[in-house]
DNA sequence: TCTGGGGTCCTAGGACCC
DNA sequence: TCTGGGGTCCTAGGACCC
């Protein structure tokens, strides 16, 4: 058996266990730069507004309605999710942390000994909502993907109208008729795994339920839904597992490339300011590979134009640089992430956009060596250096140590920088920003 | 004025190997 | 007229996820 726990509207309800008054208010969690909404609370749902909506284009609507807006606070949000996967790794043997909001619990041969599992999963419940405030919905079934499934009936049902009718938040598929009548509920476009494309195709051939889906031949599957990928899906809904747990320690799982790309505040021209940003994103993925012990072979750098202007029309350029031998410093991937800028630059062009992204990863300590590279290539100095760099920032703050060219002059912020109006404090990260309680 | 960011996996096709 | 069989590696592109 699976477990799927995800946190209720995640951004949103983290941002409520700071603010209690929000409570039964609608809440709004805007995208960087306050582009678009990216979680609701079930009020703001309840009005129509819809995940990706453009703030300016809904900014009225929400003023009519008194719905409270605030900038993402990842920070926050990341500190929260570390606490609720924490506790469930408390509960479970084997735990994957699949996103920011959501874990799968691994509880095959804990059955016996958990007892009744619809039981357990309130527990589960009551328990994170106590510990950090944050509501959780938890569905259990034989595969992952009914086990997200589940999930989503348990959400649906606990959100209905009538209190009476309300679920427990909590749905198990233990037996084959639970299963039959919570694919019969779900339509096959929210089935996990089937995405626009694929919803489309199955309406064209007349599938609408994830029941229908679940009969599906499995060569048709194969044929249309992305070959062995939908094979598996199918199966999955049909309760064989397909599926294995991908567990986390610790802090995560390995990641296989890293990026850190961002839209700017306001369109930039200058070279270095746009060289600013590049290095400033270099540095924030170098100390995420650092972190997870990888060094990257490949970096690829981008610049884009408004994407939703029409002239002149947007244009994304980039360029790519695979390095002889695979590194984790930031001052060398700073170096070629200048040389790659300049290869794409055009003068006199409005950028709104940039980003890189580092791929190729190897294990600090086990890269491959170029034929005529020295192992010394893989220098003992720098690295202490960049260890010394991520612990001044880690002491000092973010930014507190950086590479010149992402410097900026002292009091102007950076040409580049996004613009957050309503962002909340780091309430639980920040000394400076501490909850404050007045009794 | 204003429209996010960061990932994964799979397939097909080309280049190349013996 | 005839012109094999079996691989690997890499890249680009497409689909999906949150």
């Amino acid at each position: 058996m699976f477990a799927l726990v995800d946190c209720n509207n995640f951004y949103a309800s983290c941002e409520r266990v700071f603010r209690p008054e929000l409570e039964g208010r609608p809440v709004v969690v805007l995208s960087n730069n306050d582009g678009c909404i990216i979680a609701r609370s079930n009020e703001a749902k309840a009005l129509g507004l819809k995940m990706g909506d453009p703030y300016f284009q809904v900014r009225e609507l929400l003023r009519q309605h008194d719905v409270a807006v605030c900038s993402s606070n990842y920070e926050l949000y990341g500190d929260m999710s570390r606490r609720v996967m924490w506790y469930l790794g408390q509960v479970a043997p084997e735990l994957e942390v699949y996103s920011i909001d959501e874990a799968f619990l691994n509880l095959s041969g804990m059955t016996r000994y958990l007892g009744d599992l619809t039981e357990y999963g309130a527990r589960v419940r009551a328990d994170v909502l106590q510990r950090t405030g944050i509501p959780v919905c938890v569905g259990m079934a034989p595969t992952k993907t009914l086990a997200k499934l589940a999930n989503r009936v348990a959400k649906a049902a606990s959100k209905a109208a009538t209190p009476a009718l309300s679920g427990s938040g909590v749905l198990c598929l233990d037996t084959d008729d639970k299963r039959q009548d919570a694919l019969a509920r779900v339509g096959v476009e929210d089935v996990w795994g089937v995405g626009h494309q694929y919803a489309t195709k199955l309406y064209a051939a007349g599938y609408r339920t994830a029941a229908d889906l679940a009969a599906c031949p499995l060569p048709w599957a194969r044929k249309n839904l992305g070959g062995v990928v939908g094979m598996r899906l199918v199966r999955e809904l049909q309760g064989y597992p397909c599926l294995s747990m991908e567990p986390s320690e610790g802090g995560g799982a390995v990641r296989k490339s890293i990026a850190c790309t961002r839209s700017f505040g306001k369109p930039v021209t200058a070279f270095e300011d746009v060289m600013g940003a590049v290095a400033t994103f270099v540095s924030r993925a170098a100390e995420k590979l650092r972190r997870q012990g990888s060094a990257a072979r490949v970096l690829t750098v981008f610049v884009s134009t408004n994407r939703f202007g029409n002239e002149p029309p947007p244009f994304t350029r980039s360029a790519l640089v695979t390095l002889s031998v695979a590194t984790d410093d930031t001052l060398e991937l700073a170096a070629q992430a200048r040389l790659m800028l300049g290869k794409v630059w055009r003068p006199g062009t409005l950028y709104k956009k940039a980003g890189v992204m580092l791929d190729g990863l190897e294990r600090v300590g086990e890269q491959q060596l170029g034929l005529f590279e020295q192992p010394a290539a893989v220098s003992g100095k720098r690295m202490e250096l960049m260890g010394t760099l991520d612990a001044l920032n880690r002491q000092y703050g973010k930014g507190a140590v950086m590479v010149g060219s992402a410097s900026v002059r002292k009091g102007v912020g950076a040409a580049w920088e996004m613009n957050r109006e309503q962002k909340s404090p780091a309430y639980t990260t920040s000394w400076g920003e501490l909850w404050r309680v007045w009794v």
